[in-house]
DNA sequence: GGCTTCCTTGGTAGCGCTACCATCCGCTAT
DNA sequence: ATAGCGGATGGTAGCGCTACCAAGGAAGCC
């Protein structure tokens, strides 16, 4: 158990330790002179520790670490012996000091319970389990303010690279991006002017993909409901739009929308507002899963038959989905593999040869199920 | 856009521009030979910089951001001007050096698309949004192994706190923990022996309460469904066990659990599994709320009556338990407030006054729905 | 008035590591 | 042989910041 008297009184431990180490060190006559055991470190082994045990330079512990091709084999040998033997592990505080650069990806991402961003989430930290890089992952909170704020702090860090969700960056946001001296990619869309590189799909895209299901499935009172109505939500909407109005069933009343966080519960309200709004509805496209979900419940409670009645589409393809019963027609978006991408593209990007594909189109799949088969 | 060449070659292209500031700087009889630009920062201001701008001396400008109190008011607001006109960043790289302790808190969760850990993190970033730490957070899937790995690298940087899932550290793990020198929380359980702090509830009466309710709700023939079975879902199963014990209910067919992660589809199987083996069952406590969903639509599916022929109970109460059609009965868990509070007890380490309580027990609720109203 | 005490401010010396350059070695080309 | 070259190794000098100590002055005390 951690000291609890050190923590309290915000002191470290280490002085008197640190006196009788070095007290000892030049009762033995050792090298306490050159090197005594400082006041300050924990007491942990360094590069020194290491060096000194191993018979050779600092440097070349710190070559044989980080480039081991530029060692020769002997040495590599002894330095790895007498790295096992004094447990060293690299302060990555002093080498992003010295070496002018983290080994940290930054993410910013706006929400951390989204099973959307969850998965991206997932896919990056996968992908950097096994390399040195650590991650700093930030909640924006769907908010500009806030990334910039983040940005910022990320920024201060000299990260490796930079995986932002979105390409609606404030001019802040993209001014501190492009000046970030790191690999940025942007996911979750594809978009004309990446600030660096882009692995997504379109929004607008699914949302008429997923509308224009609906219509060829014959239903033509076709509401849009949508919560949070971040950019993304509201490219969907823009594709759903696109498609109502090719078939001239355009009417802005359809439409039931609010800027509240999504959830299940609130698919059900805004259902039945919908309802409530346009009696004669004959179909949804949900901005996303949940919402989807809450409007399937209710018409199970309302007896409501899916899909004769209603037909039901849901956004991103949650395992639940498949699994409803009905089972949910939805558009199956490839979140995980986005993360994964991003992190490959920054990878290649900072070893140097940067991908020449800078945008990266993941694509999306629509999966038809019951909810529509009418 | 971060210049590309500059990735790609692994070059820092600030050579030349930085012998040019030099170049200037002398020609205008400036400080540049005190402080010629360096060839190797970023070319960014540090704090020797605002110093210079604001008149006085390096460490009192380092104090004026880190304890403002200790600095007059007047230096103050002029060190701030300074800051603001230079666009001055602290480098945390080179405050961690210095001070042998990073402002970062390290997080240890074993998944992070699983709602539930998502909620904690959610509840940990909230608390520390407006505070200088930044979070490190891990993934260990669950997995002894990687989470030595991590505490490894997590420790490395001397951070400022810890929080772990779970309380079954391996020895090695505990070890590490033990000995980072700073506050630990171990979240989302509480048990007998904390290595430092606790903040969670007890799975074991979790497990006991739900199986109970149904119990006392007339069901008899009642199986325990589970994925994954991490130590918190062994945890709950022995809660169920325990109450069936007693009601002389017990039976080890009516236990259906695989090592496979949670997921509604899987729900939906295991529960057609558990049929198939009894087809008496009439009501089922699932781990967790995502086999509750899977259950309930398999019934739906398969027209069983819910409650009537089974009740379902689940575990967590996510949101969309009291909107499911039946409504799903639930042991309510406050995942987002145990984030909130092991913060707050690390915070409170860390200043100093460590909370006299050590293990904080914030309990659940049950939830009574329509899914066990017989 | 002289002394202690506290408060404010600054100088110095690192924190642990790596960039840069120098050195040394063994080898090849002339 | 000897200059030239590339690979291996090491020394030096920081990276940007803060712990530690010292100094100076104001305020309080006898």
């Amino acid at each position: 158990m951690p000291d609890p008297r050190r923590a309290e009184l915000g002191l470290r431990d280490d002085t008197d330790d640190d006196l009788h180490s070095a007290a000892i060190y030049s009762s033995l006559g050792d090298t306490s002179v050159t090197r005594p055991r400082s006041r300050r470190g924990g007491g942990r082994p360094t590069i020194a520790d290491v060096a000194r045990k191993a018979g050779v330079g600092a440097i070349t512990v710190s070559r044989a670490l980080r480039e081991p091709g530029r060692v020769s084999e002997d040495l590599r040998r002894q330095i790895q012996a007498a790295v096992e033997e004094l447990g060293y592990v690299p302060d990555p505080n002093a080498r992003a000091l010295a070496s002018a650069r983290a080994e940290v990806f930054g993410v910013l991402v706006p929400s951390l319970t989204n099973n959307v961003f969850a998965e991206v989430v997932r896919g990056i930290y996968d992908s950097l389990s096994d390399s040195p890089f650590r991650i700093q992952l930030g909640n924006t909170h769907y908010s500009g303010l806030e990334e910039e704020r983040l940005l910022q702090v990320f920024g201060s860090q000299r990260p490796a690279a930079l995986i932002v969700a979105g390409i609606d960056q404030t001019p802040t946001s993209r001014r501190l991006l492009e000046n970030a001296g790191c690999p940025v990619v942007q996911v979750m869309e594809t978009g004309p002017d990446p600030i660096d590189m882009m692995v997504g799909f379109s929004h607008l895209d699914g949302g008429r993909t997923a509308t224009e299901h609906l219509i060829e499935a014959g239903y033509r009172r076709i509401g849009f409901i949508g919560a949070r109505m971040d950019p993304r939500s509201q490219r969907r909407l823009a594709g759903y739009r696109a498609a109502m109005e090719k078939a001239g069933l355009f009417d802005p009343r359809l439409i039931t929308t609010t800027p509240v966080p999504s959830s299940v519960s609130l698919g059900r309200e805004l259902f039945r507002d919908a309802l409530a709004k346009v009696p004669t509805l004959d179909g949804v496209f949900c901005n996303n899963d949940d919402i989807a979900i809450g409007v399937l419940f209710e018409c199970h409670r309302a007896a409501i038959d899916v899909p004769k009645t209603i037909g039901i589409v849901g956004f991103n393809d949650l395992d639940m989905m498949q699994v409803a019963f009905p089972s949910i027609t939805s558009i199956r978006t490839y979140r995980y593999e986005i993360g994964r991408r991003a992190v490959a593209m920054a990878l290649a990007a900072i070893a140097g040869d940067r991908p020449e594909q800078r945008i990266v189109d993941l694509g999306f799949e629509l999966k038809r199920r019951e909810s529509t088969a009418r």
